[in-house]
Parts: structure tokens; sequence; C-alpha cells
DNA sequence: TGTACATCAGTGAACGCGCGTTCACTGATGTAC
DNA sequence: TGTACATCAGTGAACGCGCGTTCACTGATGTAC
């Protein structure tokens, strides 16, 4: 057993839709326990990229089984092996995409104060995250609202549980003394829709153009920046006196 | 020439896809002229609302040209009579749920001013403006990232002339006195996005059972109000002082 | 008013195609003795 | 260390099906005279 795995999308040279090709992943120096499992992790691996990969251009309701396993040179029903099916592997997607989200946020939380430098270092941390995950972030952005069920309910999970993380880290600080529960999940609901729709914003700068894009990351990072700064000094005259 | 349309999904009564039906549209009372283009039109109007209907569980690159046809009961090919192919229908459903959008937040804008009641009855003009067109918005959240650029760009247009109205309505108020234009457009840009993002958690409150959802509705209207005001205080204090 | 002709929305059959899923199978990896 | 057996990731052929698009067509509506 032992299949080469492509995640590339070079056009077959062959007619026949699945070939069958050599096992050129040696294993000779590895501990010969675990190799089996070890290459199955591999091909859900590849499952996983290719599905990335060729969502984004597409939406996951229009992803074909077929399709995935064509890139990544296996039987379709091999695909069986790893997921239950399409939205299966959405699932799992999101578990990957958002669950390394979570480091960002908690990485911006950390020692956090309202400074000014403070917002366009967080608004620099996000726009370089997309750059660096515009595939995971591209397919959050377009399944949430989605027509598959079981990931948009995934996604919505996911961002809950941010909203806990930035009220509960919030909330220590000398700004939020008088707010009561509600206030706190109201403001890290804003914050983190906010940071949902710029990194939707910086997904969608995109440009042939190195130099036309670098402009509109920075034009999309101002709006960011002032909205936040906005909202803090809301928070800073919150509640309102009139 | 007559067909008669139906844009119901009740399972068909006979095993051949496309049923020929006699016409029972009577044109007897209407003057004759203008009735073919009349009749044109109303099958237009059926396509639209059968795909809608059928957009409320699944995307617009996953909806299939038959099944829309079929759901009209017209042959396959009377599709090409009036879209070139589905994202052309797709932009047609834009351009209708965006349009009447306009009215909505028209309304909302004569006569501003900031408060509290005021930004009460625009959270609510929202929930009801949902309620109404729920196919519509829908259609709008799932497409604003979907995978069809065509939509996704008429979309986008659309809610950056809401971004002008708000600036351009917004800016007499004595609130904003000293704010240049990129401030106004920041605050516009964030009004919008909070607008999309409210109707997309209204869209999201939707329960077999009427008293929950009367519920959770309610829960997004606070939220939402909250966070109006919130802003609202933040920008009675801008610039930020310190 | 009546007749001959043009228009064109909708038909229905045909096409080639790729889809998701099933199944018995193969053969390398892993294990028990 | 060697042998016999179990496991199971991946195979490849087959299936029935619905898809988007094309085409020559039909026949009611509309128009010119």
């Amino acid at each position: 057993l032992g299949v080469r795995l492509f995640t590339d999308f070079s056009v077959p040279w062959t007619r026949s839709e699945n070939s069958c090709l050599l096992n050129d992943v040696s294993h000779s120096g590895e501990r010969s326990s675990g190799s089996r499992q070890e290459q199955k992790a591999r091909t859900r691996r590849a499952l996983l990229d290719a599905g990335l990969r060729l969502l984004e251009e597409q939406s996951l309701s229009s992803l074909g089984l077929r399709e995935i396993t064509r890139a990544v040179r296996i039987a379709p029903a091999a695909f069986y092996r790893h997921f239950r099916d399409i939205p299966d592997l959405g699932v799992a997607l999101v578990a990957e995409a958002l669950g390394s989200v979570h480091e960002m946020v908690g990485a911006i939380l950390a020692g956090q104060d309202d400074s000014d430098e403070r917002i366009e270092e967080t608004v620099e941390a996000i726009a370089r995250y997309v750059r660096d995950h515009r595939a995971h972030l591209r397919f959050v952005s377009r399944e949430r609202h989605g027509s598959v069920r079981a990931v948009r309910e995934a996604i919505a999970a996911e961002l809950s549980r941010f909203a806990d993380e930035v009220a509960t880290a919030l909330a220590p600080g000398p700004t939020y003394a008088g707010w009561d529960y509600r206030d706190m999940r109201m403001l890290s609901e804003l914050y983190v829709d906010h940071m949902v729709t710029t990194a939707a914003a910086f997904l969608e700068t995109a440009d042939a153009d190195e130099a036309a894009q670098a402009a509109r990351e920075h034009a999309v990072a101002r709006t960011a920046c002032r909205q936040l700064k906005l909202i803090r000094t809301g928070c800073r005259h919150w509640p309102a006196a009139g």
C-alpha cells in the first residue's frame, strides 16, 4: 500500500481518471510502527489541502467529491475512508481554520491596553494573518452564511467562543469597571463582528498589481483603525451621560 | 402561446419532467397589445421567485437551471429567453433585493436625530424588514461572500452606495460638525456593516417555536441597540480627547 | 374588417458528461506465536 | 528470526441519474396592408 499524493492541479497526462502510481514515500528511516496511520494522516491532510484550494474559487455546496480525489490522485471511493461526506470535510476545515485563529486572538488580547498603538498593532495582526491564511479565511468568510448547516453552526460556535474570550480578557481593564455582563458581551460581539468584517475586507483587496494591493490594504487598515478608535471612545464614555 | 406557471413545489403528478399544460391565463378583458410582453414578464417573475425560494436552502453556485425551470413548469431551454445563465439571474435578484432596501434606508435616514428612540426604531425597522423579506436578505447575506464574482460585486456596489447615502444624510447633523470626509466615510461604513451583521443575526433567529423566535429576535435587537448607542457615544466625543 | 406574414416565448428530444455511491478486490503493513 | 493470519487504505469498475446546452419546431400574438 502506498500512493504518491498530489496537491497540485497540473493537467493529468493520462486519459484515465485515476492513474495508479508507485509509492515513492519511503519510510526506511522511520520506526515501522505507526507508518500505516501516518500514511492515512498524510492522505487526510492532502484531502483537506486540496479541498481548501478548490474552495478558494467555489463554495462548499458545489465542491465535488470526485474533484477533490482527482486533485489528490486517489480513487473517489477512498474519500470515504477519511470523511463521511463533503460537509464532514467542511467541518474539519472549520476546526482547523478557526483553531489557529484562537492563537492569534490570544496573542492580541495578552497585555491588552487601549492605546492607539495597540489598535494599530491589532489591525496589522489581522492583515498579516489574512495574508498568511488566505484560503482558510476565505473559506470561513464564505461559509459563515453558506448553505451547509453543519459548517455554519461550527463557525457560529467558534465565533461565540471568541466573543467569550474577548469579554473575559477585557473585563478586568479599568475602562470596564462599571460594566455588567450584557454590556461586556455586546462589546465583545461588536469587536468580533468587526474583526470578521475587517478580515473579509482584507480578503477582497487581492489584486494582481502588488502596489495596488498594498494601497488597498492600507486603506482598509486605516478605516478599521479609525472605527476601533471610535468604538474605544464610546467605551471610555459609557454608559452615555447624554 | 401561453403556459400556466407554478411557483409552488408540489410533487408533479406526471412522470415526464416537463408536462405541457393548457393556458388558463386568459387576457380577454385586457387590451391585447402588450400581452405578449406581459406574459414574458410574468414568466421572468416566476423564474426569479422560484430561484429565490430555492436559494433559501442552497447557494447560487449549486442552484440548477433545470431545478428552477422545473419549479416554474417550463422547459429548461425556455430559461435562456430570460437570462444568459444562473449568475445573470443572481445579479437580477441582487438588484431587486437591495433596490427595495434603499427605500427602507431612506426612510430611516429621513429626519435623523440620534436619540435612544431613534436607534430603537431603526433596529425595529431592520427586524421588520428581515421578517418581510427573509428570502431576499438570506440570498444577499449568503452571496455577499459567495463564489459568484458578478453577484459579489453587485452586492458590494450596492452596499457602497448605502454608505454614500448614510454619509450624505448624517453629515449636516451637529454631531459631525468637525468631521472630515474620511471620518464620515468610516462611520457610515461601520453603520452599514453593522446593519448587515444585524440583519444576518435576525435571519438566524428563525425557530419553529414562535415564542422562542420572538425571544431570540428580542435578544438580537437589544444587543444591536446597545452597540449603536456605544458607537453614538463614540461619535459625540470624537475625535478622542485622550 | 379580413388576410398574409413576421415575431418570438416556450417545446421536447437529444447530446455527451461527470456526478456520488456500492462493491468485491488487492496487497502492504502490522501482529501473534 | 520466521511463518501464518488479520487489518484496512486505496482500487477500479459499475450503477443509475440529472446536469447544461443545442436545435429545429410550434403556434399564439402582433403588424402591415
